[in-house]
DNA sequence: GATGAATGAGCTTTCATTCAT
DNA sequence: AATGAATGAAAGCTCATTCAT
């Protein structure tokens, strides 16, 4: 799982199964015994990037604080984990794009993002998005996060500045002024 | 380059060269007649996707309105091209995660998106965003205006009041409040 | 001619029908008008350069003299020739190993070279190849003088003293001491 | 290899992959296993065609004998080997004249051919090729013997008296009368 | 006669997957 | 379970040749 991380964020999608193996330490045809087919396994590499992702993000959450303060803890645990791991976010990144990513690992991957689902909906309770279909929200907060994070890997002297900056325009979305 | 859109939206990056050829109705060998790489092909389709996506926005521009009257209608015209192209939409989203489009192509399009930076420029004055980078909020409205397609693209329903919800979200966060 | 001359000496064998008629100033399909296939053309070329070796080799020969003082002016000549045209040189030195160079080529290369195949005849009378085949003399001749131009090419200092060390060579081999 | 030298010497350096694959008895795929490209292939095959020339033509040397002795041995040798080698003859002519074989591989070849260049240098002792460069008195001996070599394929008739009268024709260019 | 776009067979190379060991 | 050689179906690209203009 590391190994494909490593090899799909360095080659993209097109990293053969022959260089996950080997960047693995194991023979090719072993690769082949946990994963009946390389869909397989980036269906399950995708699953679990984005289930740590999300969990990460809840580490030591403020259970009693108000919407905001939980939003901007996971907020800022997120892009943390994203600078952090830049490997795991740009691997991430490819097998959002792919085809091959089913929507049942979508739908697991919601399941994982179900607090964070919760959190969402609370957060903007009486605000503008009150309506909109909640996977919208959910979709609308996950690419401005993204796309700050591309942002802040390519910039990271104005890391700090940047985070804060989206997350109130995120909460401008969300929750309006 | 029609047939290319067709083909790369439909199969994604991964269109073979002679599935384009076919779906133009011309043979394998005439297509790199054209284009000397497949990498030229995708590089010359993406700047003509992007580049009329951009022009379309700007048709039956308010010349004299006000910033916000100006975005609402390059968003709407945005949104109006996206529905009726879905097949243009699904090429350029394929084309914009790619390897092989470099950064000149990336260059000529920022170009082609002179005017709605300048647009973005004004929008933005005296609010929230005023002192971030413009390449960050013309990202950032871009990942916005993106999410907003998927979704409508998925639920034609309620295409009308989402395009207008997420516009509002939109001049939140370039303009605050 | 001179195009394909200069094709295949740069690109070799491969050299595509496309830049010999870039090389030629003409058009892709003109060249066809020409030369039914490409074999055609290689064949020509092959026929004239060595047809226009074998007479430059019997320009200016002393007609009174010997066969040694003879031999030796087409020898000088020859080497005169390859290194003042190493372009004609070098596409002769692939032509040569050319699978579609046919034998009727090769024959009428012979018959040009029949001026040199007479001074031959005439040079190994009385020695130790008297009695080998002819034709053998003369193709050991001549990898012999191409083997030496090879060399002078490689190593332009030397060309002088290298160019008569193989002359006396040769003449030891079709004369003997 | 030998499935390469079989189909090199029939169809020439433009033998495909595929069809040198299948006198292997193997898949397509399976060649590039062993082979990076269709490159390393061919210098290996004549790395290695060239060294078994080599050494064929050393076995048995006399060891002690005069060097015309040595020489009259490792030329017999070599023709025996190149007329009941058809085919690796032709498949060596044919790789020396191509692009693809590398300085590395001629160098490899030229160790291999040291012994000879040993017994060269030796056999021009005193003679009138003692201030030639070895490497050209080296390829002048080795275009006679393919030329001879050549002729002798061609009529195998003659093949003893020839291969003494070529044998004696070089004798005589290497150490004179 | 000259053109050059069009052709499609053919090339080398890659790679997910299989399977005997 | 682990291996890695073997596979063969693609893929992108080239090029001699044709032919309508």
């Amino acid at each position: 799982m590391a190994a494909a991380t490593r090899a799909v964020a360095s080659q993209g999608l097109g990293a053969s199964t022959a260089s996950i193996a080997k960047e693995a330490g194991v023979s090719n045809g072993s690769l082949f015994v946990y994963f009946d087919t390389k869909a397989t396994l980036l269906n399950e590499l995708f699953v679990s990037l984005k289930t740590e992702m999300a969990q990460t993000s809840l580490i030591g959450l403020p259970v009693e604080g108000e919407p905001r303060e939980q939003m901007l803890h996971v907020w800022t645990q997120w892009m943390r984990w994203a600078v952090a791991s830049p490997d795991k976010r740009r691997a991430v990144a490819q097998l959002l794009v792919s085809d091959d990513i089913t929507a049942a690992s979508h739908e697991l991957v919601n399941i994982a993002f179900g607090a964070m689902a919760d959190l969402l909906e609370r957060s903007r309770a009486g605000g503008p998005m009150q309506n909109a279909p909640l996977s919208f929200v959910l979709t609308l907060t996950n690419s401005i996060a993204e796309t700050t994070i591309d942002t802040v890997i390519r910039e990271p002297a104005d890391a700090e500045s940047l985070t804060r900056l989206a997350f109130d325009a995120t909460w401008r979305v969300i929750a309006g002024a």
